[in-house]
DNA sequence: ATGAAAGCGCTAACAG
DNA sequence: CTGTTAGCGCTTTCAT
């Protein structure tokens, strides 16, 4: 047999008011006077009264819920964006769905749908890439998305990110200012972060006089088990310095060198762009583009807070500050 | 102004049925004529109808929706879990309220309301411990709980995890087999886990005939700084041997060790318990407990699935088998 | 400051 | 096979 769930009328009739009056009380609505506020409190403790929230987002048309889409939980860069957006959510008191999109694009416009159909307020958009599909989702409702720690060349979206062709460019300059021999791994090339990255790592090449090289950048899935592959390519191009999108794979990267008899910096160093706690659990530790994972996530959680209230925003695109942190996967301290 | 969201009573005008077929419609209910469910069909496609499922979810009393607390979604330990949660908890069609603890108490309970009132059909729970003030959380709902790699003392409570017992005394015993003076870490004695552990610690020693000595256990925080004091311990204990509960601690005591000049595994084996990606990146690699941390997250969603549609359930606690993965942290591959 | 009443969008008997 | 009719539990005008 079931508990009986007590509603908000049960409340009202033992304690001798209306239902719009227990309604106040609960929502904090400052037109009830003291001593019914009293009353009324009193009796929703007795009853273990608890609002029903599936009740009230279909009759206030608001659920104070966003939706967070991200392709793994167990993606370090994108669970960490996860907490800085967890954090701020709960100081605005909304409540978070966080939805798995496994990496697949069918997979993401299927749960685009389903915070869509639960009537989220807002979504946080996470992705190695935006795809067509979901870029239709997008225009069909009206629901605010904000992108967090995710590329969109689109200026009518909202998104957070550092400048990855600013970032990649600065350090890619200071390797080969020490006259090193560098190559860039990226995954696929339609990524838009690949292509930023690119573009700087071309930028600093051209800015430094030297001959850019089309053979100096890799292509690569970034699977933990493709480092081998890697390594080979980089013998033949005889690299001295790698710089890798992603920190596990970089651990990877790094690994078979050193299994292979590299010595690491010194015969090849190693830079890789997440900065999550993989970065110092290795030895040598790796030399990393330091992302603000937590603020990137933070930001956007912040920004959709405003589109949801009809605040004013100033900047649709929010870029943040990166810092480059050197540890002993390179030679250089700068 | 707002997009007109349209309803299930306009697909019924248009198509010219009663709301009560297109809702037959929607939900695939056969008592359909063919010809009236294309017809209705292709005014849901052509009006882009979508179901509200906050106004579904209020009349039919079930959400198809299913809780997931766990402590932090940036440890590797529990988002794995997750994983396994998710991807049975698709299979079966609901939907996943991911909510984070922050490994607090406090917090835990307050999602835990918080899931309850968006109406969640069940909820699956995962922390380092079970506290009072969950337990009566628990006991005041009827709605079902499954602890997911958290164990619980209480038989009626539903649980899948392995055996941390049998687990630490059967790589105890072996460690102890090879003449090693063996110490065991552990967090928070008052944790079940840490109890369990210990008992298995004492079991090998005991059936082993040597004399067991309670200095040889380390009662600590597990916080990655913390590893260059337990490091001093192991020192003073002369321990060959450390078995850790947590990967990413067990990598920092591992590195505190090689950069003091030790060498794993010949001065100091290394063992850890959760098998995460952690144990692949470091070197040397590390020995571990090898849980199946997706599948007890399955498994433990399975059972969720089973007690919601009132099935049969054989066992309430389930216990997976583990294995013991040897790297090379550990001299001896067995 | 409080109450009455009309929905929010959908499901679920029940009737036919 | 289809329609009618109550609600689900709450918010929100609109009166008073």
């Amino acid at each position: 047999m079931e508990k009986q769930t007590i509603t908000i009328y049960d409340v009202a009739r033992e304690a001798g008011v209306s239902m719009a009056t227990v309604s106040r009380v609960v929502n904090g609505n400052p037109n009830v006077k003291p001593s019914t506020r009293k009353k009324v409190s009193e009796v929703i403790e007795r009853l273990d009264y608890r609002p029903n929230a599936v009740a009230r987002g279909l009759a206030s048309k608001k659920t104070t819920t966003v939706g967070v889409i991200l392709p793994s939980v167990t993606n370090l860069f994108f669970s960490s964006l996860a907490r800085g957006i967890d954090d701020i959510a709960s100081m605005y008191k909304y409540n978070i769905i966080l939805a798995n999109s496994d990496e697949s694009h069918e997979k993401e416009v299927q749960v685009f749908n389903t915070l869509l159909a639960n009537q989220v307020d807002g979504i946080i958009f996470m992705g190695q890439n935006v795809s067509e599909s979901i870029r239709k989702e997008i225009e069909r409702t009206s629901t605010p998305v904000v992108f967090a720690g995710t590329l969109v060349d689109n200026p009518e979206y909202y998104s957070v990110n550092i400048d990855h062709t600013v970032a990649t460019k600065e350090i890619t300059a200071e390797l080969l200012e020490h006259g090193r021999r560098v190559v860039l791994v990226t995954d696929e090339p339609k990524f838009l972060t690949s292509q930023h990255r690119l573009e700087g790592f071309k930028a600093a090449y051209e800015e430094k006089g030297v001959e850019f090289d089309e053979d100096l950048v890799i292509q690569q899935s970034l699977r933990y088990t493709d480092a081998d592959k890697v390594l080979e390519e980089l013998q033949t191009l005889k690299a001295d310095s790698v710089i890798v999108k992603e920190d596990t794979f970089a651990a990877a990267l790094m690994n078979a060198a050193l299994d292979a008899g590299f010595k690491v910096p010194d015969d090849l160093e190693v830079i890789t762009s997440d900065n999550s706690i993989v970065t110092e659990i290795v030895r040598p530790k790796l030399t990393s583009i330091q992302q603000p994972l937590y603020d990137i996530g933070a930001v956007a959680m912040r920004l959709l807070t405003k589109i949801m209230s009809n605040e004013e925003v100033e900047e649709k695109q929010v870029i943040l500050p990166y810092k480059i942190k050197h540890r002993g996967s390179t030679l250089h301290t700068e």
